[in-house]
DNA sequence: TATGAATGAGGTTTCATTCAT
DNA sequence: AATGAATGAAACCTCATTCAT
């Protein structure tokens, strides 16, 4: 069975992975020590450049996995029955899920601006995202829900970037509830008037 | 002439300050080393050190002078005869200023969220950007310009919050004309169908 | 085997310790650099900071293990049969230890007018020092070899405070003769005259 | 008027001494920039240079000076017509003097200990306060205050290292009386006898 | 596969000293 | 005589990475 090593490879790269989010998260890339790493992980510096060959490609690999988690999210918030208010929850939870990474969102974007491999990763991971809330806007159109007038890939293209603008507010000390306010507001009007204020989900 | 000190001091922390916001945006703040910023200078490492007491602190002082800029550029569009027009231009302008230190505003905003005084000159610059566009946006609404349907205060963040989207879209790889047009038309739908789309200037 | 790690890394400590001791004896604390130990040893610097967290931790460790030594020394001595002669004896054996670090004495001495925990740490050294001096004169007296007139704590701190005293004289450059004679000859005295002239031994 | 200035120079220079003395004393010599002295003169760093030529040279000049205030001490005493007593209070007048520059002495033998020219003036002291100290004892014995037993050398040079014992007794942080009460204690005893516990000052 | 001690390059920082004003 | 901005040489220290075990 040698697919078991590979498997196993795999899996202790998920860990590491895993620890490194953590403490990246927490510490910031560049006063995160391999040592702060491999102790989180109870294992020895050594171990991570068994299956990373640099900081760096630890760093990045951060950002390979979880990748398509908010794509994800739009994805299923098409499949469902309200999508309006599907649209406002999906938010929601991005919203959360950026909330303990917001530092470490900022650090990528600043490793990516030098470097290309991370910038693709990440240009991907926003296409992605971009795309899907283009199809799903598109969805909440054909049903009716939003008017003819708004162009569809520069809303989805603002909506994916105020995800980040979340993480920014955030950061910055914006408190929760007024950052998703503002979102909530600017994408009903965005939204062209479509979604009126009694869809609108308490916040 | 007892002035004539600080005024050369002021001045020589200006010109520090005008180095290293080059240097660091073009190579980075953890890439780029004190004798990077002294050799574009023309001085000696330690000379730095006469005005700033670290690296950090040096890094840090770039947030503190300029950055009203925005907010000046927004008041300044208040005046305008033609705020509408006024309006998409300041954006321009702000893109513009963004454009070039995308990097290092990244950069920033991760360090300010390790870094509570640095975060309070970032969140007091936000803050004063978002309030001076809820001004003008005011302004806008008092001449007719947009409708009463509006939340002014939501508007005005989600722009001001888009102006860093637009540093995080560019530095990802985005176009700049795309992403001046999504920001536009973005913009366009949450004034609310009054600025139509004759009256949007040509970016 | 979980104990051969600590024991390791003691070691490692020990011999660091070692070498700190002779370079900072033969050019002062402030002369000797970290790559100056680290040449002794044969070691790179990074590897002295993985067992001390700064070169004054380095230069304080020099106090932590043998210090007591002087104590055993004098402990010794009162197991004596002879323990008139042999309080010379160790005399000599103490001024023979202080005599190559004389310099090394004096600056952690300077150090630790302005470091608490140096300080105590040389002072329980001192206080452990004149303790045991004190008990041995009690010995001696116990044997009839000092008269009931003295004040046995503030000769044995005399006393102690002169092994200090020889290690100035040295450096000052008094002759070794003269010092260890004079010393010989208050220490006969402050013993009152019970220690006559044909008991003490040559130095 | 050509001495004007020489005069002038003079007392430039004593209160630079004046103020490395206690800047000195406070922070200890290594700890003390430069700045800090100017500081506390209220001139620049530059002013100091014109009156020293080096840090270490200013460092020395502090021995100079003051060199025989110990050795006045003992002078006046001699004179004294009860010199029983004036022998503890000079030496309760040394201690107090020596009290505040305890770290400064420390300092000063250790950079002896590599300095000859310090060295030497340190030497020269010693052997000056020394040769006084043996004057006075010799008045002593004179006037049948001292028994003829004891070896005048040997107790003056016990007697002047004591003094620099008492300084590192107070910075190792042992009581103030207590080490005057053991050297009290100690120089009766090594002045034989002679001086009576009824002679003993308060101390 | 795992360890972790050792490396060593390089960066930040300090400060005595100088010198043009 | 006085200034104090500038220098620049070093030194301390960090830590990603390696490699013998």
């Amino acid at each position: 069975m040698p697919k078991v090593v590979p498997q196993y490879k795999e899996q202790a790269r998920e860990r590491i992975i895993e620890a490194a989010l953590h403490v990246f998260a927490e510490k910031g890339y560049h006063e995160t020590t391999m040592e702060d790493v491999a102790d989180r992980l109870g294992v020895s510096e050594g171990t991570i450049y068994l299956y990373f060959k640099s900081k760096k490609e630890l760093f990045k690999a951060i950002s390979e996995p979880g990748e398509h988690q908010v794509a994800e999210l739009i994805s299923s918030a098409i499949e469902s029955e309200d999508p309006v208010k599907s649209f406002f929850d999906l938010a929601t939870k991005v919203y959360e899920q950026y909330e303990p990474i917001s530092g470490l969102i900022v650090e990528l974007l600043a490793e990516a601006s030098r470097d290309a491999s991370l910038r693709k990763v990440l240009k991907d991971d926003f296409d992605t995202d971009r795309e899907t809330m283009r199809k799903f806007l598109g969805e909440l159109r054909k049903r009716g829900k939003i008017g003819p007038d708004a162009d569809m890939d520069s809303i989805s293209m603002t909506i994916v970037t105020l995800f980040y603008g979340y993480a920014i507010n955030r950061l910055l000390g914006v408190g929760k509830d007024e950052a998703k306010r503002a979102y909530s507001e600017a994408m009903r009007l965005m939204l062209n008037g479509t979604l009126t204020k009694s869809a609108r989900p308490r916040l």
